[in-house]
DNA sequence: GCCCCAAACAACGA
DNA sequence: CTCGTTGTTTGGGG
């Protein structure tokens, strides 16, 4: 459920309040997905401290005094939670002792993924992306629609399902649009958007809700946003399915086929 | 664009004027699709005898006296020719010198495909499915279209994209339908369908061309026929794409969905 | 019209 | 709403 705007926060929170701090135990749900084995985490992590927490794509990146880096993608409804007491949270897929108190990855639905030192992503996060790369990705994949492309990971990190919309609206595209289609002028639009959208919602975030860590700010979301029936400018929003995900737009966005 | 009964005519044809005769040569373009070098395909059939020739699936397969099995694909526009003087022959992609005469596929195209003793397929032939068979596949891949599954050959070999529209008119379901949602009782229709208009259409090519061992006859299909603007019993014919094929249909096709 | 391949898409489970 | 895998469909080229 978290994007981008929420991950940032939610790093920049973590780390507010982690950083300096050593890992005293390690302690992860077998049922976790894990590029290693449980021992080897704790090995790794043990003892270390935390050097620093950023946001990288869809994933949260902790990394260690002996520069271990471990990545964690919360899927769908994985939380973090700081708890005095770990031992009361359920769903913990991850728990780092820090001493008095304990960083813990809690997901009911047990999704949430832990890599260690994977190797480094080559696909640029939403926040880096230049025109260049992003039309030579519209070149080599020129008949995909839009919305397809923008939240295809491997394409680009760190977009999800309701920003894409959001950035889409704002520059007036069609989700559906076919990217061979679209005027070489209107990538600059896209470009923009996708920069101004996720660069606001982290402002909006931080205001309403400045120490997150977990959860989820939503409300202000222009079109993907079920509370709203029209977009700011007045245009009655409508939902459909595409790229085998809802989607909210209106008539003001531009179809290129 | 032979099909089953053309190529079922051809091989009876091919074998009636050719069984017996000793292979003196053998000649491949070098831009055949072979599915062996051109060496070993002339190592395996020169100074063998043609023992049978029968149509599989969409192929033509030659069976030599040693027992080596040539299959020929002819694609959209292969053609058999039995010359006397090869040479003349423009496009050949296999030459067979008999002596006085030589067969001749030739195809403008450059798209027949030649494979030497592949092995064996397990697909049967549309001439000799059952309802066992096609009721297991159907409910293996229920919601595929009824036409896509038909001209797959990997379900059921020898049905291409004409004769399936006159079956499932005959049949009376719609190429659209989805055969999971195809009621137990029409599937024998579909079968009886499949079995009848496949020989018929043997017959009638037999009788309108008797002697053919290439060319086509498709005057009397009844709905694929670009000539007709009604079916037999009155109804208009519609054209559309289904299965990314052109396909001719009525009305009188229920659609199960 | 035929087949093959690759890319796009859908469905399912974790 | 996420990702991965798998199986199916579609489009282009030979």
């Amino acid at each position: 459920m978290p994007e981008l705007p929420d991950l940032t926060v939610f790093a920049e929170n973590l780390e507010a309040r982690l950083r300096g701090r050593t890992v005293r135990s390690v302690e992860c749900s077998p049922t976790a997905k894990l590029n290693i084995s449980p021992a080897e985490l704790r090995d790794a992590l043990c003892n270390r401290s935390i050097e620093s927490i950023r946001r990288a794509g869809k994933e949260v990146a902790f990394v260690f005094s002996n520069h271990a880096t471990l990545l964690v993608h919360l899927m769908l409804k994985g939380k973090f939670i700081i708890a005095t007491d770990p031992q009361e949270e359920k769903y913990r897929m991850l728990t780092l002792g820090l001493g008095a108190q304990a960083l813990v990855v809690s997901d009911y639905q047990e999704q949430t993924a832990l890599k260690l030192n994977p190797p480094p992503s080559s696909v640029p996060d939403a926040l880096d992306v230049d025109g260049a790369y992003l039309r030579r990705q519209i070149s080599k994949r020129s008949k995909t629609g839009l919305k397809a492309l923008l939240i295809d990971q491997e394409i680009l990190r760190g977009i999800g399902n309701a920003y894409v919309d959001e950035i889409l609206w704002q520059a007036k595209i069609s989700p559906k649009s076919i990217v061979g289609k679209i005027p070489d002028r209107v990538i600059d639009d896209l470009l923009i958007a996708i920069s101004n959208v996720l660069t606001d919602a982290i402002e909006q975030i931080k205001r309403r809700s400045p120490d997150a860590i977990s959860g989820e700010v939503r409300d202000f979301l222009r079109v993907h946003n079920p509370k709203r029936s029209n977009s700011p400018t007045g245009f009655p929003i409508k939902t459909e399915k595409v790229a085998s995900r809802t989607t909210y737009f209106t008539e003001e966005q531009v179809f290129y086929v």
